[in-house]
DNA sequence: CGCCTTCACCCTAAGGTGAAGGCGGTGCCTTAGT
């Protein structure tokens, strides 16, 4: 089909006027124009790969008002500055949230609606708010943006339970077109994120998530000793500024001080912090006045620096997508940078403790006999079990997850029509809750998998990602020392071989027996989809159990796995 | 899940031992009181 280039040149003469972009990228293009179709889109694309630029160039086009929801204050002040320093009234931006007054937050409602002002920045907690959530609609927006989608995913299951609702939140707005804005994506986020926000057929936009400047390094260290002297080594081998990322508070305290006295002057970071403290430590690190930041996971989402040559990890990240996240903040500036990933088999308890336990099923069970009483709040709901607003959350999301919950369109919660009964429902949602921590596990374990493996590390951490790489990366630990893919069939030891004996030619091979992307089923663990393959071991990834490494050989000798569909 | 701290216990006293228990990430929001 050919198709009209109308959009295209409006959109390119747009981003040269109204910002001053001389060119806009094929993967921006296709993303901006299916907005301009009024199509919903899933943008995958590295932090400074232009993804504001997704929704700003065409929100300039539309006759409403952009909504941007975006999960970050911080972040969502730098993206308004920046848009407001152009001056222009189709860029203006104003926000809605707990920092501004009731006084500030009318005169926001007002510039949107006199068009003096054309995007809204706000928070889906906002949004849940009914009256707040009538004050948007009435403003007709003419697009919804939802940047750092995967905080759908990564955080809406328990921590900001307002991500869930999401979905219907915008459902509410008038359904306008939605675009879904994130740097990393696996299938199982994808999929989160289309079914959390309800998107219709959407545009799927990816760019290769390979970063050939960035040196891919793991070491397992058998003592706290030797990790503390490896990072010592890369810090006296590379220039600054880098980010060590550490698994607790406390840690980040206690190294900071430590390479402080060590001679390396670093500064910590994290979530317990109070604001202004960080925000002056975000705005520091940023002016290159820290040159070692020791932090949490706290530190980073909206971090588009540049000049970051290292970032270390001393300690095994929850899952290979926060693993992507952070490592993909060092050498924006596509000069060469180091990951470099400091490991030990003990890390791997705190990731269990944070993947939580089981919930009550006596609490599951009256708190969905309380919902059959008729529609009620949160609020009422926390007075009546006394359970906290957090725990709440994530039992309301479970029983909502198996028909037992449902969100009102005034959003109170209520029970649907056919809804289990109340002992029945506990049970579906004991299940629904192991099956997401069985999922979450199954992440950890492919961390652990990735950091262990002798086989390219480009090619295994893609896979994880449903994406392909043909050749081994040439810029791993592995590669370097010519390791990649030379892994026995049985494993019973390694061959070197050099570059790709196995490790991803085109075309499908023998060795392949389904092929990468194609829906296949298990009889134990039931459907999945093949995510890749590596020497003698494929991936795969189940709905039920979450990621699973297979042995190539016993797959087709004991026939495990077969086509599904 | 695994770490660290605390504390009872052994009983000549003191320091070593094991059990018990606490702690561990991510951020919106509201409201009370200075």
């Amino acid at each position: 089909m050919k198709l009209p280039p109308l959009h295209a040149i409006r959109l390119r003469r747009a981003a040269r006027h109204r910002f001053g972009w001389r060119s806009l990228r094929p993967d921006q293009l296709t993303a901006m124009r299916a907005v301009m179709r009024r199509r919903d889109a899933l943008v995958i694309l590295p932090t400074g790969g232009g993804k504001s630029a997704v929704y700003q160039v065409p929100a300039t086009l539309l006759t409403g008002p952009t909504v941007v929801i975006s999960p970050l204050l911080a972040l969502q002040q730098d993206q308004i500055t920046a848009l407001n320093d152009r001056a222009q009234p189709e860029l203006r931006a104003v926000r809605i949230s707990s920092a501004e007054s009731a006084g500030q937050q009318a005169a926001a409602l007002d510039e949107i609606r006199s068009r003096r002002a054309r995007f809204l920045f706000t928070t889906p907690e906002q949004l849940s708010n009914p009256k707040r959530l009538a004050e948007v609609r009435a403003l007709r927006p003419a697009l919804v943006a939802v940047d750092e989608a995967h905080c759908i995913s990564a955080w809406g299951h328990d921590f900001r339970p307002d991500y869930l609702a999401l979905g219907h939140l915008i459902r509410e707005l008038g359904r306008p077109p939605v675009v879904a804005l994130t740097a990393t994506a696996s299938p199982p986020v994808r999929d989160d994120i289309v079914g959390r926000l309800g998107l219709r057929r959407p545009r799927v936009v990816v760019s290769g998530l390979d970063r050939a400047n960035l040196f891919l390094e793991v070491a397992n260290c058998a003592t706290e000793d030797y990790r503390w002297r490896r990072l010592l080594a890369l810090l006296r081998a590379e220039p600054r500024p880098g980010i060590v990322y550490v698994p607790t508070r406390r840690a980040a305290e206690e190294l900071a001080e430590r390479l402080t006295g060590a001679d390396f002057p670093a500064k910590y970071y994290h979530g317990g912090m109070p604001g202004g403290a960080r925000e002056n430590l975000h705005e520091d690190f940023l002016a290159d006045r820290v040159p070692i930041m020791v932090a949490t996971s706290a530190f980073g989402m909206g971090i588009d620096k540049p000049n970051i040559r290292w970032v270390v990890h001393m300690a095994l990240p929850d899952a290979p997508d926060s693993y992507l996240q952070e490592i993909g903040r060092a050498g924006r500036d596509r000069g060469p940078a180091r990951a470099l990933l400091l490991w030990r088999a003990e890390d791997v308890g705190l990731r269990r403790y944070f993947t939580g336990g089981a919930p009550d099923p006596e609490e599951l069970r009256d708190l969905a006999a309380l919902l059959r009483d008729g529609p009620t709040t949160r609020t009422a709901l926390r007075e009546r079990t006394g359970l906290g607003a957090r725990k709440l959350g994530q039992l309301l999301a479970l029983l909502e997850r198996v028909g037992a919950a449902d969100t009102r369109p005034d959003n109170r919660l209520g029970s649907p029509r056919y809804a289990p009964k109340p002992v029945d429902a506990a049970t579906a949602a004991l299940a629904e809750a192991e099956r997401q921590q069985t999922v979450q596990r199954s992440r950890t374990d492919m961390m652990r998998a990735f950091a262990e493996t002798r086989s390219c590390r480009g090619q295994t951490l893609l896979a994880y990602f449903g994406e392909r790489l043909p050749k081994p990366c040439g810029h791993c630990d592995n590669c370097h020392a010519g390791l990649d893919a030379a892994v026995s069939p049985a494993g019973t030891g390694t061959t070197r071989g050099g570059f790709g004996r196995r490790g991803g030619r085109n075309g499908p091979r023998a060795e392949e027996p389904f092929p990468v992307h194609s829906a296949v089923r298990h009889v134990e663990w039931g459907s999945g989809m093949v995510l890749g393959y590596e020497g003698d071991r494929m991936t795969v990834l189940f709905d039920e159990v979450g990621y699973k490494t297979l042995s190539v050989r016993v797959v087709s000798a004991q026939g495990l796995l077969e086509p599904q569909r």
